[in-house]
DNA sequence: TCGTCATATCGTCATATGACGATATGAAAT
DNA sequence: ATTTCATATCGTCATATGACGATATGACGA
């Protein structure tokens, strides 16, 4: 992960921000920081999916992890350097939402970890029942 | 091709930047113009694969094209406008080179489009003596 | 008008990517 | 220690993408 501005790195920021649902991850962590299990819930995507995208924006030095207790959160980077990524952040910040992105703000907005959790281990018990 | 910021827009862009073949030819155009011939001979690519790739970045509003005469010409878009083709271009060419970028730079650099087409055709002819 | 040239598009194929469910990991609580 | 929880990784599958050669297009010259 040297080199932070040469052309393969740029490759992967490029590739990482290249994919529908993780633009909008990156536009939904504008709003805050969210935990996966919140960005799971907003996408409306299974929990492997939603870990998977993390991972890759991660990787790209997109976003950082706060591992932070019980749940792991993730965030922008801080934009402390004028970074390719602070520039990529920028961009997707000031871009027109669509309708899509709006009702996704919205929701990462009101997003409780704790409330979904609750949720999904109910549902979990439900079909361990049943199966 | 409206709204020049929404966020399809940046998808767009993103999507066309995401490709390392594409990253070369916009890294190449950074040199100077250069017509299809000559982007094909430093990719070492088929004349097919490097149209489509032009298209991609033209579609993207990344490059436009000059229709002047026999050859058709591409280059970066005027960065006219602080938009975010300009931003993206400027991202691109403040990158460190790779080796790969460094040889396609000097080949673009000295990139004669009429040599390189006398060339094509000869092998052309020589093909059809055989078949 | 009929080639000839550069470029664009089409059809096909192999690989890359993103979705999922199942399972592994690792930390906190019992 | 064992269970429980959130998260990460694995294996599989369908679709997307990028490569090619063959062919269509469109403009300039003979």
């Amino acid at each position: 992960m040297d080199c932070e501005g040469d052309v393969q790195n740029l490759l992967r920021i490029f590739k990482a921000a290249a994919d529908p649902t993780r633009l909008r991850i990156l536009r939904m962590l504008a709003v805050k920081p969210l935990c996966v299990c919140e960005v799971m819930s907003v996408l409306g995507m299974a929990q492997s999916t939603t870990s998977k995208h993390l991972r890759i924006l991660y990787d790209a030095g997109l976003i950082e992890e706060i591992p932070g207790g019980v749940w792991t959160v993730y965030r922008f980077v801080r934009p402390q350097t004028r970074s390719v990524a602070a520039h990529l952040l920028d961009l997707i910040k000031k871009a027109e939402p669509t309708e899509q992105s709006k009702r996704d703000e919205e929701q990462a907005r009101g997003a409780d970890r704790e409330r979904i959790c609750r949720l999904r281990a109910e549902k979990t018990l439900k079909r361990q029942r049943r199966g």
